[in-house]
DNA sequence: TTGACCTGGACAACCAGGTTGACCAACGCT
DNA sequence: AGCGTTGGTCAACCTGGTTGTCCAGGTCAA
């Protein structure tokens, strides 16, 4: 019976990535990370797979580096990473994650985690990793990177 | 093969959501809407269905009635509705869509049914059929409305 | 009828998370 | 030595929200 609409589907899309994410948050602000955003954790991430520097990261957010330099300061502020000057090149300034931003990271994919793992329950094992199958078909075929929250969609590369 | 973790899952739902919606926006401008945003679409569909005034809007929406106000500004500047005062109560200002709005939601919910269908193609429809019945359980038990886009999660009555 | 409250709207200031645009200093390559 | 590319920064702006404050108009009870 799949008398709903494309406009249903946008929303039911948008209210369980809503939902999710809220409760990580919430959930993050009672186990110690109170000012913790999404964008932060999603920044975190990709810094710790290799965006070490504010253009990188923005290459890798595909976000522009104005946009990622203002993420990073606010990552710094809150002490989740810290920058220093690259020796070898006057010009970069490397990120480093902190053992306060690791702790973040940790209980975040802990906390994601569980909220999946309710989800599982709730669907199925099977019907859930099927779920995602079929979502990445929606999104695999984008241009821009997958580990990304921020992509402006049908951008030329900045 | 559930090797996924939560944190994708996020990113999986965000993802489809951007795709789904870039798709109708961009389509949109070439159909004679260039300024039409999706917030828009959001709040002409809830004044169609009750919403006619600012704070009723807000209401429905579950957002700020100033940010409800300034919506529909926004609206009336685009020429998708018209306000004029309750002649019956001076203090409210009763919202009519405009048939540059109509148009607009009608051309919207084709584009969306659209992309749908293509989804559909590509999943078939019983596969589609249920992953919205699956994504509605995560969202159903919202305490907000489901046709809002903007709830604040976990938030009071306003 | 008069006061006490509720409700619709508006003003102002602010915030997150982006965007453009202009710019400069440092690098790297020929 | 010179020129183009790259990393970073300042400034202004945008969207879609948020608080907080205030007031005029409506409603209801005593």
């Amino acid at each position: 019976m799949s008398s709903r609409s494309g406009a249903d589907l946008a929303l039911l899309l948008l209210g369980s990535y809503r939902n999710l994410v809220d409760e990580v948050v919430r959930e993050l602000a009672t186990r110690g990370y109170p000012d913790a955003r999404p964008s932060h954790e999603y920044a975190i991430r990709a810094i710790r797979v290799g965006a070490d520097s504010a253009s990188d990261l923005a290459r890798r957010l595909a976000i522009t580096k104005q946009a990622a330099a203002k993420t990073i300061a606010a990552l710094v502020e809150r002490g989740y990473v810290t920058t220093e000057t690259d020796p070898a090149d006057i010009r970069r300034k490397n990120i480093r994650i902190t053992d306060h931003g690791i702790g973040l990271i940790t209980e975040s994919t802990a906390i994601f985690d569980e909220v999946r793992a309710r989800w599982e329950v709730r669907l199925g094992a099977a019907e859930l990793a099927e779920l995602e199958t079929q979502l990445a078909q929606f999104v695999g075929d984008s241009p821009i990177n997958l580990d990304a929250p921020g992509w402006a969609a049908g951008q030329e590369l900045r």
